[in-house]
DNA sequence: TCTATTTCTTAATACACCTTAAGATTAATG
DNA sequence: CATTAATCTTAAGGTGTATTAAGAAATAGA
């Protein structure tokens, strides 16, 4: 199953597509292939594009005024990673993208969408929840991570995305726990 | 200015109306008055309107299971307040909405506005704009509170809120940026 | 205006988490 | 392989913020 296979697959567990209809896609998105550590989208650029990931690993990550990096987000395969702040609003990203793995990501530009969202009418109602559920994750992140224990984040992060915790390195997912990796591994000690 | 005009005047702010779009509007929302303390939307029930303060001031609070309360945003006039999670899945509240002041609120079911996007397209515009700023601000403050201290953050705070600092109590602005109020009260102390 | 309630402050003590520094593992690369 | 680089751990000491308890000040209700 090739990259834009694996797009579709995706796509048609939320809506259908005729067999024309999964052409069309398949002409809008293109295919990328990032090195590890290779950039994707850098903060201060416009994030034009929105990104699947079709096999590898990536992160997004903002960094503060003393430049330390906070990561924001991962995605594996079957994971959407954007700024979607940049995206929604062509402002400068405050984000950076960039590949954990080597990794394929398919990507679409917001021009490109639009005309797909004509021609496609049950994408616009794909891309309409995916905003909807990255709202919701937001929320949920940030109401567990004002009102929970760096340990209790720690075992939720563990039971939610066990294959992530299994690909990153552990100084990442300390960062986006909010955490020191010293902290961590500390945490991980006690937890034993 | 009665509150529909408010909302009227609040609308093209950012959209154009006829003056016929303007009556359909004006009839879609229904006017609510609510008492200091009356509380608007409660956790578990599921969010079925959107809500657009008058006059007034409102706050957003998420219960922990230790039934401490932890302020997600404040609202006054001019401001829309919901559990935006609740309102666009259709799924229980996490939130609580509650009146910090006698407030007129003008809300609008999720039936009746599916119905107005038919009738004034123009307010889908609005509110998808509305959908995607609560997106910014939500990742703007996921950002801040991991990495800043509470000093910086209550400095930002006073800076961006200036009006809202002056009308809800200290100890709301201390659970809205995540620290108890007696180190609120420090923290002021220290800077002045 | 008086009283009750709400809100704010102070201060002592405690704990979660950070910083620094060093060394121990593990993984990547020539 | 050998070497370097990346990652993880340990430990000592420090800082930011919480907790508890009490009282002071402000506000609201009768």
């Amino acid at each position: 199953m090739d990259a834009k296979d694996k797009l579709l697959s995706h796509l048609r567990e939320t809506i259908k597509l005729t067999n024309e209809e999964q052409s069309i896609v398949r002409d809008s998105y293109s295919e990328t292939h990032l090195k590890k550590k290779e950039v994707l989208l850098f903060a201060g650029d416009v994030s034009n594009h929105m990104r699947f990931i079709a096999k590898g690993c990536l992160r997004a990550y903002h960094m503060d005024e003393e430049a330390k990096e906070h990561i924001v987000q991962f995605g594996i395969e079957g994971w959407w990673v954007n700024d979607l702040y940049s995206y929604l609003t062509c402002t400068p990203a405050k984000q950076f993208v960039q590949a954990l793995e080597p990794t394929t990501v398919l990507q679409i530009h917001r021009d490109t969408l639009n005309e797909l969202y004509e021609k496609v009418p049950a994408i616009e109602r794909f891309y309409r929840l995916k905003f909807e559920k990255a709202y919701v994750a937001l929320q949920d992140r940030t109401i567990n991570s004002m009102s929970k224990s760096a340990e209790e984040r720690y075992l939720e992060f563990r039971s939610k995305y066990r294959s992530i915790e299994q690909r990153v390195p552990q100084y990442m997912i300390a960062s986006y726990l909010g955490i020191t990796p010293e902290f961590l591994s500390a945490l991980r000690k006690k937890i034993k």
